[in-house]
DNA sequence: ATTTCCTTCCCCCAACTGGGGGAGAAGCTG
DNA sequence: CAGCTTCTCCCCCAGTTGGGGGAAGGAAAT
């Protein structure tokens, strides 16, 4: 029997150290190398070549799903499987569209995990039924056009239309049309809700 | 030599099981039990007695600092450790001015938790230096008044001054001083700004 | 080639916002 | 008790917002 090698990303070390010392007691499991960036994961991905990257989605500097989409671009048969907290529907959606093979929340049971690297390592796809739920329950973010979101980040900062207007170098009315059209994108009512709904539905960062 | 018992709180169960692996290897600590949520945390503590308790912040049903609170008010002689991925300021600061005895972050190394462990154990603060750093950088978030919460929740939801008014019974002219503090307050301009302030500033949750 | 979407621009007008002023009552704190 | 904060209410008014209507060019997709 091949050992599974596998590389583990997360900027946590607590997290890391844990998992380091949960799996080494497994016997098919052989770890390769432990990585705390998005950046050092790439490298270390695409240095060891193991067979699997249990990845963190959130990282400073490069976050999981753009570090699961490098990998992949380079090295396609890496299975990469996104072990995070985040229970936002669209993060988890999106890391499985930029190619990762499983998804499991930090707050699944360990054997979980473990039973998720043997499927991932089999060639399955591995989702926890929790996060087949979240994906289903809350409903995709619309997606803005590149406007829309100029514009309503300049709400945020208490801008008028005017002084939107100036900064992007069109008319007041475009810049309504644009507000208009995103109340209608996201269900808001004026500016103020829309800031309030965007910051809801994770449309704008802190 | 006592062993110092204790009791881990955090909603992750990869990251408790984690945790338990790691500090049962060490010699001098003895695991008294888990919990998975606040509520658990609590009647865990009073229960068992542990001399620490391991506490995450972000926890379903009751948070880390209310579990703090609680338990420290009906034994005040039990240690706290926080244990969190939270890097808001506002929430470090408020679990040491709930009583707890010490906090960490999740990325700081397995070595300065039991460390933290051990200066708990002995009586110390343990808080480790980028925390401290957090909370002196950047500058705790102003109080709101009562009524300036509720306008600020009532702004998200898109009310004009007429609603809010009419909601909290009161007149547009009071609703408008509120809000004008608000924007003192908090340094905003209009009430959109308010708003994206607020949610940077951590004055609203989601 | 037609449709759909994004972008830009224009007009009218009721309603709301924010800035300015002032003022009184209740409650806490030194 | 004097001072502070909080909460309440009132007036005026320029400026902004949002709803309604319409129009037109370009790009991408079907």
């Amino acid at each position: 029997m091949t050992k599974h090698r596998i590389l583990v990303a997360d900027d946590h070390a607590i997290v890391r150290t844990g998992l380091v010392s949960l799996l080494e007691t497994e016997p098919d499991i052989d770890l390769v190398g432990e990585a705390c960036n998005g950046e050092t994961a790439i490298s270390m991905a695409l240095r060891l070549k193991p067979d699997i990257v249990i990845m963190d989605l959130m990282m400073p500097d490069v976050d999981g799903i753009a570090a699961t989409e490098r990998i992949l671009s380079a090295e396609p048969t890496i299975k990469i499987l996104v072990l995070t907290t985040s229970t936002v529907s669209d993060d988890l959606a999106r890391a499985l569209d930029a190619g990762a093979k499983g998804v499991i929340t930090k707050n699944a049971e360990y054997a979980k995990l473990v039973a998720a690297i043997r499927d991932v390592a089999a060639g399955k796809i591995a989702v926890s039924s929790e996060v087949k739920h979240l994906i289903d329950e809350d409903p995709p973010a619309p997606k803005l056009t590149p406007r829309q979101s100029d514009v309503l980040h300049s709400l945020t900062r208490g801008l008028s239309n005017q002084e939107i207007a100036k900064q992007f170098g069109i008319s007041r009315e475009s810049v309504k049309e644009h507000i208009d059209s995103l109340y209608a994108k996201i269900g808001a009512a004026n500016r103020t809700e829309a800031v309030a709904i965007a910051f809801r539905k994770h449309l704008l960062k802190f």
